[in-house]
DNA sequence: CAGCTGATTGTTAAC
DNA sequence: GTTAACAATCAGCTG
């Protein structure tokens, strides 16, 4: 939210990136076979319109333990300013945590993908108002769709509601 | 001066 | 079913 230069420019350019021939992970950049338009559906912009509105993507159980991560890492590592550094160790730390201790960010994240099913319909529904013709107009119409959708749900955070993860821990995964 | 790059994995959506 | 791409971050480098 700070800075949305940064990060939302960055991925653009996704599009043209070089593959990486490392026998790392992998990196999903490796165009199986593009027929002949790699781009989904564009006449002639080369990137997607960025939507004011567009629901950006819930951090998966992983960005969200990346995120504490990254505090602690940079705590002991102020040295180091490298991004990839806490991607790496972030990773490798990741894979060490236990189902148990990924429990919670899980959580966390699997909450973030209802969050993230209710802002696309809400979204879906401004695409459709502004695809239709001029968004100017039927701002009025918009809000008043989206407003039964975006229900003040209340936000169930009292004490004891993410902590249900005690049943569920038969599987403690033992590293081979 | 300003925009893009890197690295991690997960999750989602399109094909 | 599978693949591709994007989600954050931040400083550094290049055009």
């Amino acid at each position: 939210m700070k800075n949305a230069k940064g990060k939302g420019a960055a991925k653009i350019s996704k599009e043209a990136l070089k593959p990486v021939d490392d026998g790392k992970v992998g990196k999903r950049k490796a165009p199986a076979k593009p027929s002949k338009n790699s781009a989904p559906k564009a006449k002639k912009e080369k990137k997607p319109k960025k939507d004011p509105n567009k629901p950006k993507r819930p951090p998966s159980a992983f960005f969200v333990f990346l995120e504490e991560f990254r505090k602690t890492f940079k705590a002991e590592n102020p040295n180091v300013k490298a991004v990839s550094a806490v991607g790496k160790a972030g990773g490798e730390k990741w894979k060490s945590l236990s189902s148990a201790e990924k429990a919670p960010y899980e959580a966390k994240a699997a909450k973030r993908k209802v969050e993230y099913e209710k802002l696309m319909k809400a979204y879906e529904k401004k695409q459709a108002n502004s695809a239709d013709d001029d968004e100017s107009d039927k701002s009025k119409s918009e809000v008043n769709d989206e407003d039964d959708a975006s229900e003040e749900e209340d936000h169930q955070e009292e004490d004891d509601d993410e902590e249900e993860e005690e049943d569920e821990e038969d599987e403690d995964e033992d590293d081979d």
